[in-house]
Order: structure tokens, then C-alpha cells, then sequence
DNA sequence: TATACATATACCCATAAAGGAATATGAAAT
DNA sequence: ATTTCATATTCCTTTATGGGTATATGTATA
């Protein structure tokens, strides 16, 4: 039951809500998540890390990055990520993150200082 | 955004996950959510006027009953209650709500005061 | 009109959760 | 070995949330 209601509590809140969708499209590393979502780095790193308590995303460290990805495992989640994904025009804010989504290469360089 | 936000912080407490996967069955009153869930029923009460606030049901006086019942006008609230009553049988609590929703007039002479 | 009963609300308390700023950790590069 | 940089964590504060008890509301029945 507890298993049922955490998914929910995971995606009730924005950040969260915006990271998971992110991931479902593809794997990310913690600055791109920063970037892309405009959000603070400790704060993206946070919701990861409760993400990862509750086994939905795993880590792999890529040179100087961490990138995550969604577990696919939890059906649930899949279903529930899917049917938002489906009608994402409803919704603005994640519409402009899937777009900011396609300059992530140029929000990284903005980001982290990797300018070279 | 926050009406994405809201639905899913609405289905991620036990009681109205709970109260919201029986009112996907059928319409009920107050008090046999209360008896069926034994569920105080100020607790009852009030989670139903957060999802009344939300428009996610409506109620309608019957006699001496207020019923209460899915609006069925949020495709992503109904897709997940359907995603989750598919796979019933994996939350131990949620089948025994189901059992006890078959005595509910039992449930109902004991908790309000209709045996005649 | 007075009472009973179903439901709603108010008040209070305890806990949880989110966010920011500062700092720690740890891998990679010099 | 030391510095740099990406990421993780800690500490603190504020706000939100859920639950219980008591009580108010309002409809129906006597």
C-alpha cells in the first residue's frame, strides 16, 4: 500500500513531477537537470536521491558526470508517466521543458563550466 | 501544472486512495465509506471536501444520505484509478476494502443506526 | 417545534516536507 | 599531491498536511 502511495508522493510535487517526465524521455545527468529545469543543483540532487531511495531511477557515473535513468520495473509509475507524456500540451510548463530539453547541450555549457 | 500536481497528491494518502478506489466501483455515502474503510468519519468527511474542492466528485442528498461519486471528466485521474484496480491484487489492503465493500449493509446496521 | 441523526467544520497538535545557503565528498585533471 | 569541478549532504526555517476531539449544521422524522 505504502509502495502505491510514495509513487504519488513522488510525482505530487513539481520539481519532481518535471525531473520524471525529463527522464522518461531520456537519461540525464544532475546539471543537465539543473539546467534544462532551471532549477537549483542541491535541489535537483535531493529529489534524485529520493528517487533513489524508492528504487526508480539508477546512477552511472560517465566521466566527470552522474547520469540517471528511469527503472522501468515500476508499471505503475510507466503507465502513469506515459498517459502525462500523452496529453503534454496540456501542459505549458512541461512543454517548454521538453523543449528547453532540445538545447541541453547549450544550457550545459551555460551551466557547468565546461566553455572550452 | 498544478492541476497535474494536485491529482497526484490527492491519491498519495492511504485514506483517500483508499476512499477513491471504492467510489471508482460505485457511489457511497459518508458513513459506508467510514464503515467499509472503518475510517473515522470526520476523516472521511473531510478528504471528501478536498476532492469536492478539486471537482473530482460530486454529491447528491439522498433521505437521510449524502452519496458521493466519481466525476468521471479527468481522463488522468480515471486511467490511473484503471491502472491501479487492474492490478488490485497486489495491495492486500485495497482487496479486503473490495470484500468489505460487498458487506456494506452489514457494515452500514452497525456503524449508523438503521437497525429497524 | 423538538429531537435524532448524518454530515460538515473548527480547533489544536504533531509531523513531514520543501526550499535555500553553505559545506562536504569524491573523482578527474593538472 | 593539489586543484577543480560535479554532485551529495547538512542545517535551518517555513509551510503544508493529516489526524483527533469536540462541536456546528442542516435535514428529516416524531
Amino acid at each position: 500500500m505504502n509502495q502505491l502511495t510514495s509513487i504519488f508522493k513522488i510525482l505530487s510535487d513539481e520539481t519532481r513531477l518535471r525531473m520524471m517526465v525529463l527522464l522518461y524521455q531520456e537519461e540525464l545527468c544532475v546539471c543537465e537537470l539543473s539546467g534544462v529545469l532551471d532549477v537549483p543543483q542541491p535541489r535537483v540532487s535531493k529529489n534524485l536521491s529520493k528517487l533513489r531511495d524508492l528504487n526508480l531511477v539508477e546512477d552511472e557515473r560517465k566521466e566527470k558526470f552522474v547520469f540517471y535513468r528511469l527503472k522501468e520495473e515500476n508499471q505503475l509509475l510507466m503507465e502513469t508517466l506515459k498517459s502525462i507524456s500523452d496529453k503534454l500540451d496540456t501542459y505549458p510548463q512541461l512543454v517548454q521543458d521538453r523543449k528547453r530539453l532540445a538545447f541541453k547541450e547549450e544550457i550545459l555549457n551555460k551551466c557547468c563550466i565546461i566553455c572550452d
